[in-house]
DNA sequence: TGGTGGGGAGTGGTCTGAGGACTTAGGAGG
DNA sequence: CCTCCTAAGTCCTCAGACCACTCCCCACCA
């Protein structure tokens, strides 16, 4: 075995084995090459890797640590990834928020968080206000972040987000000559999920929710538009 | 900004730019220290972030090249941390687990073909079958792969492996005490999926698959089981 | 007594240089 | 035309050195 994919397996197993659980501390880097019988350069290769997925921690000139190991954290870890990923695989993206996203308002709007709804409707007065592209992809991210959180599962919160970060990256509200038609429908869409979330109406939040993400990828098949770098 | 991240920005850059798409070759190792400004060591250790992510491939002898930035692909990358979640964690990817494969699945009954029936009734039969953990477990997941990869999207089959693989950590099947009745439980559910499946009807197929991932869910936050290393 | 500042040990971050292992393409030989 | 082999290209691993940062302890001062 390849001496970086020994250390790897090395310190997975670590974890896996239960002798470091979330937030506890690896042994120093030369502790552990000898420990593994890997260099250090291979080892600290390892690391990085495990580092990217989430499950490591590197602190300057304090150690190295073991990551909380909480779902919602390690998808996050994926929005560098996501955020390269060409229009095809971005629609198959999109149908895993619509569904999950459908799910998490329905459940929002089950649970009936007096608070919500203001809050909700606060950002979305704010975003009927404006049509510059950036402010817009902000207050809609909150908009639906909002939701998503008192959907009551951060994982489908987190998952939902990336997806969400990377379609905005196609900027469909760029000034154009589509650009009233699709803002007032997409404007609508976010105000029929307030409304069934006001009402207590899990169906139709679901719906609504479908709706809108449905929405979104068909401008997305239509427009084609070219991500946007940086 | 530290080198690595450095080398790991230029490197995202040169993706995300478009100058190099799905499969293109890298500069050689020491051109792309030159370029970024960079040492081999903190370029390897970029390289190998990326290549964790599912962005980037390493080919000893042959170059580094980007990865086809297939969803499905970055997805499974996933395991390895998802692989390392604690049970509290794995209970809300089950709730996505359910909310997806409830909708794949009822994908696959509106889909009609001919040739998953019979399929989906041939593996039950060797399920139902045995005893065996490790078997119930390798059948499971051959029946609820083929259902979602039926239901047309590659990235929500991808998705459900993954959390299906952590799932199956937890051996509910080992015997026991409950083994007989969590067994006969869980024939008839896979039974009932398989029967709105063959009678044409998503909303049934999208309930059976919910109920069947539900009793999952149940049975960890009953037994607690301690997950099984390696 | 309690707070504060400095210093030193511990640890990860980066660079350099060297040699080994693997892939690939192209030419020699059959 | 096919096969085998050579050689160039490229990534993989190791070793050693030095730098940057964090944290704890202790002397110092109010």
């Amino acid at each position: 075995m390849a001496a970086t994919d020994t250390a790897l397996a090395g310190l997975r197993q670590m974890i896996a084995s239960g002798a470091l659980g979330p937030g506890a501390k690896f042994p120093p880097e030369p502790e552990l090459c000898e420990r593994l019988g890997v260099s250090r350069s291979s080892l600290r290769e390892a690391v990085r890797s495990l580092a990217a997925l989430g499950v490591i921690e590197s602190r300057h000139g304090s150690g190295t640590y073991v990551s909380a190991l909480d779902p919602a954290e390690i998808i996050s870890r994926f929005s560098l990834s996501v955020q390269l990923i060409p229009l095809e695989g971005v629609l198959q993206l999109l149908e895993v928020r619509r569904v999950l996203e459908a799910h998490a308002t329905a459940a929002a709007a089950a649970r009936q968080d007096p608070d919500l709804a203001p809050l909700l409707d606060k950002i979305l007065e704010q975003l009927e206000a404006t049509t510059d592209a950036a402010e817009i992809q902000r207050l809609d991210a909150e908009f639906h972040d909002a939701i998503c959180a008192a959907g009551g599962n951060p994982t489908v919160t987190a998952l939902t987000a990336v997806i969400r970060g990377r379609g905005g990256h196609y900027r469909i509200f760029e000034p154009g000559s589509e650009f009233d038609a699709i803002k007032q429908t997409s404007d609508r869409g976010h105000r029929a999920i307030l409304a069934a979330i006001a009402h207590r109406d899990p169906a139709a939040a679901a719906t609504a929710a479908s709706a809108h993400i449905a929405q979104t990828e068909l401008w997305l098949r239509a427009l084609r538009p070219e991500p946007q770098p940086d």
